[in-house]
DNA sequence: CGACCAATTGAATTGATTCAAGGTCCGTGG
DNA sequence: CCACGGACCTTGAATCAATTCAATTGGTCG
């Protein structure tokens, strides 16, 4: 498997509708470099890796993670198109980024280039929001608990409003949510059997009771 | 108790070191407000209020919480002498912010002060990345992990490098770390039979062996 | 001294994990 | 076209780390 980025031809680029016509206000195109392909699992920047740039996602889905020295994994955040990920305080990668799916990424160079520092604040703090987020999830929520409310904030950032697509396997839901894959897809299955949800490809949830999911998630 | 904060004539603030002297270029005291003493437990900001201005702690320690709708705390981040906390994403405070041990704060107003935009991101992301780290605690660490991190983390932020003062109680160093206050207790002395921390007092750890804290911690 | 609050300690319980055994899906090659 | 292999997911049973509930200790302040 390759696992080297490469340069996209802009023909290439999927007919999906892109992050910054989603999103016009958040990083314009003339500021982020072109699209780069990263395959599935492939590396977008290693831990120890210089800092110094932040990412524009185009289309696809990556990954922010950090591991212990032996081995377990965190996911910090997952990042869809029209997010801007890789922020990082010192000038070392305390993290790194994966691509999850195959993932059309920019790069936007926050020394040199135009983006106003204003812009960059508002968009780190939009980061930072959502680790806050995170850390209640992760500090106080038990796992029913933990998949409604991941289950939701997917359903909230996606278009449809009542189907959310898990581009993410099993192991990666539960890297994020510090639980176990076989937990995950038991919660799964009780939301399921509970009439919450319905599953009905393994990368797909159909939201059928909202409102019993929000009741769950906090 | 009283909760209402008052202001402080700079005569009776603390002979302790003061925040700007600790880090000179942190935020310079003429950008931000006179000192504003907080009683212990009393409301810094609470959530819901308008964000818009950051704060600088001049002395005493702050907790960041959030909680579910059944009461269950989180406590995001401790914030002591220098720090500078009350980032927020939007114009609404998704978090609340107590005095844990009577503190001095200054207010920083972000929008007409004179701090500029870069400063600030680089605050903000001193904030974000210490959410980060704390995601992988809450989502990858035992109880013990949890701690060793957790004390090893005060050791790196305080004065001495032996002694740690624990100015929380148990209870908000168990919502920090997503424990009960009795698992903090258990750790604790597990840590001291262990030969590996002392606790002279009930708000001081006495670190023997820091190596093993380290060990232990990730 | 007595009251109160925080911290400790013990015993029972439980939610999530671990370990193990299938099941499903999908791409590859005969 | 179907059989095979491998990766991922599901499900079950046993285990365990942390919690819950309860009792006790310790420290502080009026």
């Amino acid at each position: 498997m390759s696992t080297l980025p490469v340069f996209l031809p802009s023909s290439s680029i999927p007919a999906v509708r892109h992050a910054t016509e989603l999103r016009p206000g958040a990083v314009a195109k003339a500021e982020a470099g072109p699209v780069t392909f990263y395959p599935t699992d492939s590396t977008i920047f290693a831990q120890g890796d210089k800092a110094g740039s932040v990412y524009l996602v185009e289309f696809g889905t990556v990954r922010i993670c950090r591991v212990t020295s032996d081995g377990r994994r965190q996911i910090n955040s997952f990042h869809f198109a029209g997010d801007v990920f890789g922020f990082e305080a010192g000038d070392e990668r305390q993290c790194y980024a994966e691509s999850v799916d195959g993932a059309g990424i920019r790069v936007v160079h926050t020394d040199a280039s135009g983006v106003p520092a204003h812009r960059l604040l508002q968009l780190a703090l939009t980061s930072f929001a959502s680790a806050q987020h995170h850390l209640l999830r992760l500090g106080r929520m038990n796992a029913v608990e933990k998949l409604a409310s991941f289950l939701l904030d997917l359903l909230d950032r996606q278009e449809s409003d009542t189907v959310v697509a898990l581009q993410m396997q099993r192991c990666d839901i539960a890297d994020y949510l510090g639980l176990t894959f076989e937990t995950v897809s038991r919660v799964l299955r009780s939301l399921k059997d509970g009439g919450i949800i319905k599953v009905p490809s393994i990368d797909r949830v159909e939201i059928v009771d909202a409102a019993a999911l929000a009741a769950l998630s906090d």
